[in-house]
DNA sequence: TTTCTAACA
DNA sequence: TGTTAGAA
């Protein structure tokens, strides 16, 4: 079982949490990297999970990449986590595969031959 | 007051 | 991306 936050953030919480404008927050929902839920009033709430993601492409951002590849690479990550999940390998290397940053690919790739 | 959508001097 | 209008 995969401790996941129950806390959920408005988009006012994540604007200080990850410094990136509301603008950018919702634009980067319309492109699929994060999928806040709402409430019956229509409002967005963010996860944790949401909040780290968003951290994360905003220091790929920094670092020079462009959404598109920013996208492309939360992909790939997410694709190698359900892998790791449908070939049920021992929770102690899932646990440290959920750690791994999403530029590392090299090691999650190596965690992937010694199933 | 805060957030939402849509649109652009 | 910023910003704004009008609604919720």
């Amino acid at each position: 079982m995969t401790p996941e936050g129950r806390n959920l953030y408005s988009i006012g919480d994540v604007e200080k949490k990850t410094g990136l404008s509301a603008r950018q927050i919702r634009y980067y929902e319309s492109l699929g990297l994060i999928s806040p839920v709402r409430t019956s009033g229509g409002q967005r709430r963010y996860a944790e999970s949401d909040v780290l993601r968003l951290m994360r492409i905003k220091q790929m951002k920094e670092s020079g990449f462009d959404l598109k590849s920013i996208k492309e690479k939360i992909q790939v990550f997410e694709q190698s986590l359900q892998e790791l999940t449908v070939d049920s390998i021992t929770s102690e290397r899932a646990v440290l595969s959920s750690l791994f940053p999403v530029s590392n690919r090299a090691v999650l790739m190596k965690l992937l031959e010694k199933k």
